[in-house]
DNA sequence: CCAGACGTTGTT
DNA sequence: GTCTGG
DNA sequence: CCAGACGTTGTT
DNA sequence: GTCTGG
């Protein structure tokens, strides 16, 4: 699964990396955990261009009449995504991408949980597989949030957890982030099991646990 | 028909 | 909204 | 994902 | 144990 990762990238890197415009100054990131506002690939509501959103970390349909529920859908499996009633409509109307410069896994032990920071072998950012959906509450409140896909661990991950993030190919975001791109069956050949050999995984410190904590020691090897 | 769930993870 | 269970 | 709360009554 | 908040 995925419930942590960092995006510390220079913004001009991250606007270049997803063919971007302008965008806003952004605070390296360390830890971002689920219910909190993450930067997102999406779309155009003008159609057209790709633009930066802030999404909510924690997918509430938009037919919820409890947002609470979006608590729990910080994930959704690459393998059942187009199937399911909460991300159905999503995966086929609303997807996005989530640039990430790494994410973390915890390694369960008999004693404790370990957790492993992963990032790319020469450091280069990358886009995780997304959706997000737009909820309305009764008194007209809105909130734009968003899931990130799995699927099962790469060689690389195994020792650490059996499931990892969909991270997409380059060469694939346009057709990702196309709407009106075809059925949710041709999406599938997209969610393609990552390279491992171009992946690094090792122990961090405890410090990423607490979700206040959010610094370079971080991602600091043990 | 209406009511109630709709998810992932991990753990048992 | 859409599906499942009753 | 992990950490931290999880309650009522009454008082400020 | 389970839920909420970050």
């Amino acid at each position: 699964m995925c419930g942590r990762f960092t995006l510390f990238e220079p913004d001009k890197m991250l606007a270049k990396s997803f063919d971007l415009g302008e965008i806003p100054r952004l605070a390296p990131r360390y830890n971002v955990a689920p219910g909190q506002p993450v930067a997102a690939v999406r779309a155009s509501s003008s159609g057209g261009a790709r633009e930066l959103a802030f999404l909510r970390w924690g997918l509430i349909p938009s037919w919820a009449k409890d947002p609470s529920i979006g608590g729990r859908l910080i994930n959704a499996r690459a393998e059942t995504v187009g199937e399911k009633p909460v991300f159905r409509n999503a995966f086929r109307r609303r997807r996005c991408i989530v640039p990430a410069s790494g994410f973390y896994e915890w390694q369960r032990t008999e004693r404790r949980k370990q957790p492993y920071y992963i990032r790319m072998r020469d450091g280069r950012m990358f886009g995780i597989a997304g959706l997000w959906d737009r909820w309305e509450g009764e008194d007209g409140s809105v909130a734009e949030t968003c899931a990130v896909l799995t699927t099962a661990a790469n060689a690389a991950l195994a020792p650490v957890h059996d499931r990892m993030p969909v991270i997409l190919d380059p060469g694939v975001y346009d057709r990702w982030l196309d709407i009106a791109a075809g059925a949710p069956g041709s999406l599938q050949p997209l969610l393609v099991l990552f390279p491992p050999d171009e992946m690094v995984a090792f122990p961090v410190g405890f410090g990423v646990n607490d979700p206040s904590v959010d610094d370079e020691g971080c991602i600091a090897p043990l």
